[in-house]
This record gives structure tokens, sequence and C-alpha cells, in this order.
DNA sequence: ATGCGTAATGTTTACGTAAACATCAGCTCG
DNA sequence: CGAGCTGATGTTTACGTAAACATTACGCAT
């Protein structure tokens, strides 16, 4: 363990130089405003010649506080997921706060647990949390006392502070679009059970559906990948009265575009489909996607202001914060065929 | 700053109340081997019951080593990069490193510069960069001396380790199918100029193109997105000769085959079209796309290897690692149409 | 029996920083 | 003109851990 180090430079080091006592080698290095000029002159020469650099470590133990926040989530393959992280990794590093990763290996309690418990020895202030919260419950308890949650894409705005896009204003946007252009119902895509997210966009899009007084089809289920959606749009593709699809992302929205083609059915002119997320491939699709976009960048944003607020104030805050979605219309919507046309 | 909080349990306590030295309960945190096992019931008891949790950062402190990695990347959006983050972050976990994220906003040498010298004060052992490499020139210097490095994608092997998928072989893999094919030649959709993993994809599919005494096409030049990968289909779509295209990733390609549909040229009948990464989505394109695989997960493994070796050695290594790439085969690549029927 | 080695545990110390407290010089005001 | 104040800087201490060193107690060989 003990290897050859170049002895790094401390406070001390730069103090003999500097001929001043480390504290004030430490209110130079915190501005602290009672330092004479000519002093702090001094001080800053010989910081720089000497090469100083803070320890963190020391710095850390003294104050109790890491200026980093925890990340935990299941996986990064998801283009929100990667994208919020993205958000969150910027606005921290703004606010002088560093991120620290804590991959969840698999999406169970006991990963989950696993990932807390080591989080436990961590050094974080504050966590956010990108993942199904229902998985956190049991892991509260091994939280350490003074660490504050910010959680993604819950309900559990009881409990803690959340930080949602408005799954369902957006979900109502897409539907209501396709129904405005004379559709007579809006078949769903919908992703996994287990997903927030996607309970709460097939709800919206339920609703809508039944303000609207129309039919309600019955929703096929995917896993957010295209593959799934590939299956659900060959359903899709047999169903005569379909002329109008809902998928809760994008990439299954990709897979129903695949199936449709496959099938001879033209997308807008025989079926329209709609997506959910507005990935920066989704205007390239065969044809461009309509779909809900949603603002990740804020939603990361938000994240770090609220768990920032938190570990300032010591306390935990509750309630839910929506993001508000767009929708963004391309060409892969379009009015029904005419009745005559499409019997 | 004085906030109210849960003064934390300390090896202190957990002696006191086990009735033995601190010095005791380090031992056994640290699974030292002089402790006779009656003791270590003791204290193990004792931590449980006032769930104690080691500070990290007074560990650090004492021994130096923060069993941190930093990892300094500039985006999060494309594929590659957060596939290999999530491997990091993976690996490390595994090995019991924590991940500390260093988000470079532009990818200018100031940039970099600033990370790194916020670096310098972060709490890291090693770091690994995602990003082109000439980039890291002038940050170099502010790099803490015992701080390694590890470097993905990049030609730096004579000055870091380097870990790298094997773009030369990917992109000689997917020429070589598309000759096999019948095709006389191929042209190719570029990166962005300062890449290195563009230039070395664009260099291996001039050299099997010349190795083949084919003629070697004008390169088109996209900047990796779906959106540039368009404009250049539009242009090949109206090259008469044109009947393979190999796009340096998959996102252009995805632009490509919407160019080429747009324009009525069927893939693979009339143009075949290969691309590299193999996203998730690839094989839901339309048509389903041939591309180069690259192994993001082992790029990762190998980078978290890599930097630990150099950590517990303390010294820095030279040279390049490849990871293999393959070809996959799916439906958009076919033989050349016949010579009469494509005039 | 005496001494010595060894295994188990306790005591001291240092890591680098910053809060708290102490000192000292210069200045204002009664 | 000196008491008291203020601003600049120095000294002490504590944060939690773990290495280094110190101290027991016990067993075994002479």
């Amino acid at each position: 363990m003990s290897r050859p180090k170049a002895p790094r430079v401390s406070m001390a080091d730069v103090a003999k130089l500097a001929g001043v006592s480390s504290q004030t080698v430490s209110r130079v290095a915190n501005g602290h405003p009672s330092v004479v000029g000519t002093t702090r002159q001094q001080v800053l020469a010989a910081m720089k010649q000497l090469d100083y650099r803070p320890n963190s470590a020391a710095r850390a133990l003294k104050s109790g506080q890491f200026r980093t926040i925890g990340v935990i989530l299941f996986t990064l393959s998801s283009t929100g997921n990667s994208r919020t992280l993205e958000a969150i990794a910027t606005h921290a590093a703004l606010q002088g706060y560093a991120i620290t990763l804590i991959p969840v290996a698999m999406p169970t309690q006991d990963s989950v647990l696993g990932a807390f418990t080591r989080l436990g020895e961590l050094a974080v202030d504050g966590v956010i949390v990108i993942m199904e919260v229902h998985l956190l419950d049991a892991a509260t308890v091994t939280l350490p006392p003074n660490v504050q949650v910010v959680v993604v894409d819950s309900d559990a705005g009881d409990r803690y502070t959340v930080v949602d896009t408005d799954q369902a204003d957006g979900a109502r946007q897409a539907v209501a679009h396709l129904l405005e252009l004379g559709h007579r119902t809006v078949w769903h895509v919908a992703g996994p059970e287990e997903s927030f997210a996607s309970g709460r966009r097939a709800q919206a899009w339920r609703d809508t559906l039944a303000a609207a007084g129309r039919e309600i089809p019955p929703p096929l289920r995917g896993d957010w990948s295209a593959e799934s959606g590939y299956r659900a749009g060959l359903a899709l593709a047999d169903e005569p009265g379909c002329t109008a699809v809902f998928a809760a992302n994008d990439q299954m929205a990709l897979g129903v575009l695949r199936a449709l083609h496959e099938r001879g059915r033209s997308v807008p002119a025989d079926v329209s489909v709609v997506g959910f997320d507005d990935i920066p491939d989704a205007s390239s699709f065969i044809p461009p996607l309509t779909t809900v976009h949603q603002d990740f960048a804020e939603v990361g944003r938000r994240c770090v202001e609220g768990i920032l607020r938190q570990i300032e104030r010591g306390e935990t805050e509750h309630g839910t914060a929506l993001v508000p979605t767009r929708l963004e219309v391309r060409t892969s919507t379009a009015p029904p065929p005419r009745h005559g046309a499409s019997r």
C-alpha cells in the first residue's frame, strides 16, 4: 500500500514559504475578508509557486460537507436517463458540486439496498434517485440520517422532493392532437407495467379518450425497446380500425413504424403515429416522428436546485415539481384516410 | 453554515459501547486478523446497534487514497459515451471504487483546462478521459502529480494508456462485406473532422478500397447526427453510380436511410447501407441496419482495469489496447442491382 | 521457576483543514 | 492621555481514522 509519492503540498508548506501562519493561508484560500492585500498577494504567490491544491478530504473531514451529490440509477441506456444525468452533472458543476455515480446492477430491492449501503459510506451530501421509487422503500432505512433525497419520475411526492416531466399533459397533448386530426380513437403502446412514467402516460391516454367520449381500445404492452414496439406494431397492423397510435416512447414508435411499413400500411396516410421523448433521432425516422418533447435539461436543473436547497437548509422537503412538455408535430401524423378509401 | 445535525457515529462511540479501544474497532472494520472472535463479535454488534458508518473523508485523509475515479467527458448524448460510462461505473463499483463525473461544458482547451483544475482539488485517484485527446494537452500540466490517466479512443498511446475499439478493423469488415456482395466501390459518410474515431474509420475505408484496387469516391462529411446523415444521403441519392454506403455511425446511417427512402431509392435493392456502433435501435431501422458492433462494455471494463492497475502500482503506463469489433449483418445490405436493371 | 516470545489489545500520533480563541498594534473618543 | 475598540494575524484544537509503537498476559523452553 505504501507507494512512493510526491508528498502533497499542504497549507503549512505554503505558510512557511509566504512567511505567515497556516491559518492565514486558509483564510486566503476561502476568500475570508480580513486579510490585508499585501499578505494575500504573498500567499497567492506562494500557492502558485508550490502548485498548492487544497485537500478535499481534510476539508470534508473538518466541515462535514463533501460538496458532492450521488446519483443512483439503474441504466444509462435510455435517452432520458443519460440526458437527465448530463444536465444534473452540468448544473452541479456550476454550483461547485461534483457528481458521484451509483449504478445499480439490477432493479431489485436487494441491489438498490446494496447501492444505498455503499452510499452510506460514500462521501455525498445528497442523493438524486432516477429510478422507480418503490424499489427505494427498503433502502431508506440504510440511508445516513443527514443525506437528502430528490427523486425523478415518481409519485412519492409525499415523502420526497419529486421532479417529474408532466407525463399526463404530454400524453394528453398527443392524444388530443390525433383526435383533432379527425381520428375516431387512438391506440396505445404502453411501457412496462412497473414503470411509473408508463403508467401515467397510459392513464392520461385513457382519460383523454374517455373525456372525448371515445372508445378505448385495449392497450398493447412493450418494454420501451424498439423491438417490443415492432411486435406491438405487427398486431396493430392487423387491426383494420386502427388509424392512430400513441407509443409511450420514441423507440417503441420506431418499432411501430417498421412494423407498419413491413405490412404495407403507410404512415401517415393510413395510420398516424405519435411518440414520446423527442430523442434526437426522432426527426430522422421514416417518416419524421411527431412526438412529445421532454425537457430533460430542465429536469436535471430542478433536481440539482432541489437537492442543494435541502442540503443548505438541512431538512427534507416534500412535493412534486412538474416540468412542462410540448408536442413536436412532424410528418408521422395526418387526418385519417377518408371513410370510403379505407374500406 | 452550522446546521442542526445528527452527530455522526464515530469509531470512538462504537469503541465505548463495545468496551474496547477505537483502534480495535478500526481493526475489525478493516478485517485485520489479530482480533479474537469474541471481541470481534462485540464490536460488530455495537456497530450494528449504533448504525456505524465509516467516514470516508477521514479515511481518505489518513490513507491518501479516495477510492474514486474521475471520468471526464464532453457529452453523454452519444450512445457510445453513455454506454462506456455505464460500463465504467459498473466495473468500478465491483472493485469498490466510486465514479465522479466531470462534465466539460464545451470541447475547447479552456473548458478542459477548467475541468482539470477543478479536478485538481477533487478527490480522485485516477482519471479516465473520454474525449479527443488533443484538447488534453494543455490540461496535463494542471494535473496533480499522482493522478493517473486512461484515455478512450485516441492515438495518444505513447503518452497514456489508451483503450480503443478496433475502429480500423470494424471499418474494414464493413467495406469488405459490401465488396464481397459485389459492389464496385463503397461511398463513405464520415464523422466530424476533429474526431479521432472518425478519422480512423475513414482511413480504413480508404485503405480497404485501395487494397482491393477500387476507385475511392470523395467522402461526405457529417457531424454524427442523423440530420447530417440525411443531408449526405440526399447527395448520395443523386449519384447514379452509388450502390453502397458506409456511414461512420448508426445515427448518420439512419439519416441516409431516410434520404434514400424519400428519393425513392430502395434499400437494399438499389443501395446497400452499413453503419457503425450497433445501437439498440439499429435492428429496428427500415430496413434493419447492417452495422459494426462495438463492445462498449468491454471498453469500459478495460478502462477500469487499466486505471486501477496504475493506481495500485503508482506509475503511468503507455500503450494501446484494442477491443475487437464484429460485423452484424442485417437486411440493409444486398448485392448491387444487376447492371441492366439499374440503368 | 525464570525469562522470553507472541498474540491480543491499548495509547499515541499524524493526516490537512478551519473554527475558536488569543494576541497585538493602531486608532478613536471621552 | 489612556481605556476600549477594531482589524489583522497567530496559536490551539478537533474532525475520524489507522499506522506505529506500547503494554499486557499467557505459554513454553530452559
